[in-house]
DNA sequence: GTGGTCTAGACCACC
DNA sequence: GTGGTCTAGACCACA
């Protein structure tokens, strides 16, 4: 179910990212309990105390409340949300731009790359719906 | 002179992607001798064993070939560069899409924060040739 | 109304303690009733479980009685409440000096510090006497 | 060596004060190197990681700097060390005061409490001056 | 050797 | 059952 880790990155790290993503996507909403710390544990096939130090991090940044006996929820205050959704879209763009900068793409390139990129993609998307295998 | 690292990504790894992207833009031709270990080690601010390991990784690679007493030369076959460009270019599009895609972006909303971004980068860059602080 | 409870301690120790300030100062007089389980659980907002937890421990030093079916009771034997005053005052005091001194404090720089605290303190009453919010 | 650690708080908590005591008193001078991770381990009689906690959390709130390979390190940020300072001797002092009022005790009463204890310490200490055993 | 991460398993406080 | 802390022992990246 879940993808894979990248073993060059440490994991708290990676679900930490990956549970935000969620967050933000709407899987969990505002005010909802996510998993127990042995349920997530099994999700992501790691120890629960790795769950618990990303269920840490995220309280300290607010994005997550913790309550004890109770579960572990997503906060209900929007602006943290909108806040860290932005953080992490914008630094997404920023690492793209900066290390394609640093292949020595100019901006002119990479629109060209980042089309042909979406060309290729809705061109594959299309086979696979003419003939699913 | 170099920006900081990720500490949460071995700082090998990170040397390594930086002389990649050195060697693909041209600032180390084919050929070229790159730095001694102790010099990239200043030059990046790490130890030189950990340059050894980086020269030792790209050395596996055919990237760089070492020569005892000589140095470590950028190799001269240009189809391992070719095909290090296009895989170092295809991970960043793939994680670039992928993120977003966890972000709940679709293929076009990707695409329109990427022209919003640019337009305020070529804004930026403007003001600042006009106010060159 | 009750104000938080600090989360890196046992609740229901710090309960125990402002229960029995209460008792020492007076507001449940020896041989009072103490709230049910749930007016209790209500009143410090936590878990009708942990107030019996907070009552069987009292119950155990003497401070209190349970009469099955009528309630919790202060002991009517003074000397048990007078001990528990000692006990509790020189616990803070012990507390105070050996932090202060790890602090690096000598025993006249604590007085001048509590002298200078009480000052500040007088001074805030005094002016919100003088100007009630 | 080391005292006794209270069973009803956070180990990790406590060495953390403790430390920043022995910060704040000179133990460890601003730049200065803290014992590693397993030594730390052995002088508080805890596991390592449970000082690996110790640091990371000290590291967070720019006491003391971590560098890999090399050590732990006393900030040399000396406003940081004053703020704490100042943090960690108005926090006792509070506690004192609101547990005593708690206890009942009038300010006036207080001072009473606080110049008698002072008294009995130096009398003690006095004997034990004159009759070491 | 030094910090950083992860695991497996344990105990506790709270609901 | 749920979060929080602790241990013992392991592996890794860095100096």
């Amino acid at each position: 179910m879940e993808p894979e880790f990248d073993p060059n990155q440490p994991i708290y790290l990676q679900i930490m990212q990956r549970l935000c993503s969620k967050i933000l996507r709407g899987d969990y909403a505002p005010g909802d309990k996510l998993p127990s710390l042995v349920d997530a544990g099994l999700q992501f096939n790691v120890n629960h105390n790795t769950i618990a130090r990303v269920y840490m991090e995220l309280a300290r940044q607010c994005i997550v409340e913790a309550k004890r006996g109770e579960g572990t929820f997503v906060t209900e205050d929007r602006s943290v949300l909108e806040a860290l959704h932005h953080s992490m879209r914008d630094s997404l763009m920023e690492n793209f731009f900066t290390e394609m900068g640093r292949l020595g793409y100019s901006i002119e390139e990479m629109n060209a790359s980042f089309q042909e990129y979406i060309h290729r993609k809705s061109q594959a998307a299309n086979l696979s719906k003419e003939d699913p295998s």
